[in-house]
RNA sequence: GUGACUGUAGCGCAGUUGGUAGCGCACUGGAUUGUGAUUCCGGUGGUCGUGGGUUCGAGUCCCAUCAGUCACCCCA
């Protein structure tokens, strides 16, 4: 046998056994947005390095070290060679689209994508090298009833979805100037405490200065209660835009806490940031997360244009549905057809596809690759079908079919063939009411 | 990127101070020539993650490597 090719570390398959609980998920997710109006948008998978750099920062981890960049061909004209990006989030690619296509300048819009991330990390629960984000993202609304709106999406889909134990966590960084201002501010405080800073504080003075504000470490405690407030070097506008958020969400009957060490990582966030968090994943416990970010569009060479929007990490709410034990609808077989003998092979055929004509919602599996009787309705029971449909010489000659039921108590029946069609689209309506 | 733990059949696991590998589930055949699931009896399946080393002998000890898990870091 020839040697095993594994799949690449934290790129994982997903597997049958779990399609039914993504597909549940994504499809729960595309029909609330509808109902909000959100309009679906796809991008490449890869883009400039150049985009991401100028969207995330130059100087944040994933930029740095995370990126999985690809040189370009030279193209046939014998254009230069340039730097790809897999794409590490949706947001700049979205935004770069929306500029490219004409979405953004003077109008509003609302948008939202789904699919695959890549990030170089040292993959963990909850944490992988390829991972699903569905990504929602606004331009064009200053106001924070945009923000509230985008909140309360969440708190309905985690509704939706059945999942409990998800909290709210909100933060607003000020205006970007108010921000840089701010971060200035910090810098020189710890700056000025250089030998009370860890390592990790250390990087961070010139990583992400707020990001010390959070640290888990004890011995910087006292430092860090020490250091400026951010919520004292608000700008005026952002400290209104802010407290109206809150009174939104409380009108709305959302609940939040407010934590004004929250600081999202990457470069472009400006005023509201918020985390949906859960206490069950362990340290990967973030499962939604975003903000507004005015200043992106005007960065990337568009008109200066207000945004918000947020991402939700799919792997990480699939975990947490399995956590939480939810269950997603099964989608097996209505029926599975068992055909014993070489002419009831042949006439079952046509009868599937008869049926499959007659009733275009009927789940039907066809057995296939002969086998005996007891072989079919092995198959039959691990198809995990409600019915088998017994179809042999017997059957045969009297133009009739036999009903079985596997998942439940009761007789088998025998059916004239004509009255199949109806009878099945009966049990359909049953099990669609379940 | 740092640290720790783990890797034995498709899956979940046992394997004593180093002595030639086992259990459950799954799969498969039969009891039942046209009835699954349930019950009973039988059977297949392992280069012990991979590669080196120590040893008369390694699943077991040592080194390296790959992968997973947990924490840090980072983030969704």
């Amino acid at each position: 046998m020839a040697k095993n090719i594994q799949s690449i570390r934290g790129m994982h398959d997903i597997l049958p056994e779990a399609a039914p609980t993504w597909q549940f998920f994504e499809s729960t997710v595309r029909n609330l947005l509808a109902t909000y109006g959100y309009s679906e948008i796809r991008m490449p998978i890869v883009e400039q390095t150049d985009l991401f750099k100028r969207a995330v920062g130059e100087v944040t981890d994933i930029v740095e070290k995370e990126m999985y960049i690809l040189e370009s061909r030279r193209d046939t004209e014998g254009g230069e060679a340039f730097s790809m990006a897999l794409r590490p989030e949706g947001t700049a690619g979205c935004v770069r689209a929306g500029i490219q296509a004409g979405l953004i300048f003077n109008q509003q819009q609302r948008l939202w994508y789904a699919g695959p991330m890549f990030r170089a990390e040292r993959p963990q629960k909850g944490r992988y090298r390829q991972f699903h984000q569905i990504g929602v993202e606004t331009f064009g609304i200053a106001g924070p009833d945009i923000d509230a709106e985008l909140i309360a999406i969440g708190a309905r889909l985690w509704k939706q979805l059945g999942l409990k134990n998800i909290h709210l966590e909100l933060n607003s960084l000020g205006s970007l100037e108010a921000r840089h201002a701010y971060r200035q501010l910090l810098v020189e405080y710890f700056s000025a405490h250089q030998d009370q800073l860890d390592e990790d504080s250390k990087r961070r003075l010139h990583t992400n200065p707020l990001r010390i504000l959070d640290s888990k470490n004890p011995t910087m405690r006292e430092l860090v209660a020490a250091a400026p407030n951010l919520h004292e070097h608000l700008d005026s506008e952002s400290a209104e835009h802010f407290a109206q958020l809150q009174s939104m969400l409380d009108g709305m009957g959302i609940s939040y806490r407010i934590n004004p060490r929250l600081v999202r990582g990457l470069d472009y966030y400006s005023r509201t940031v918020f985390e949906w968090v859960t206490d069950e994943l362990g340290s990967q416990g973030t499962v939604c997360a975003g903000g507004r970010y005015d200043g992106l569009v005007e960065q990337l060479g568009g008109r200066p244009t207000p945004a918000c929007g947020f991402a939700m990490g799919v792997e990480r709410l699939i975990l947490l549905l399995e956590t939480q034990a939810v269950q997603a609808p099964a989608n097996n077989p209505d029926v599975f057809l068992v055909m014993a003998g070489d002419a009831a092979a042949k006439a079952g055929l046509s009868l599937a596809e008869q049926l499959r004509d007659a009733l275009p919602d009927l789940r039907l599996v066809s057995n296939c690759g002969g086998g005996n009787f007891k072989t079919q309705m092995k198959r039959a029971d691990k198809s995990g079908a409600a019915v088998a449909l017994i179809l042999g010489e017997n059957e045969l000659e009297r133009a009739e079919i036999t009903l079985k039921p596997l998942r439940s108590e009761g007789e088998q029946i025998n059916l004239p063939l004509c009255e199949l069609a109806a009878h099945l689209s009966q049990l359909i309506e049953k099990t669609k009411q379940h």
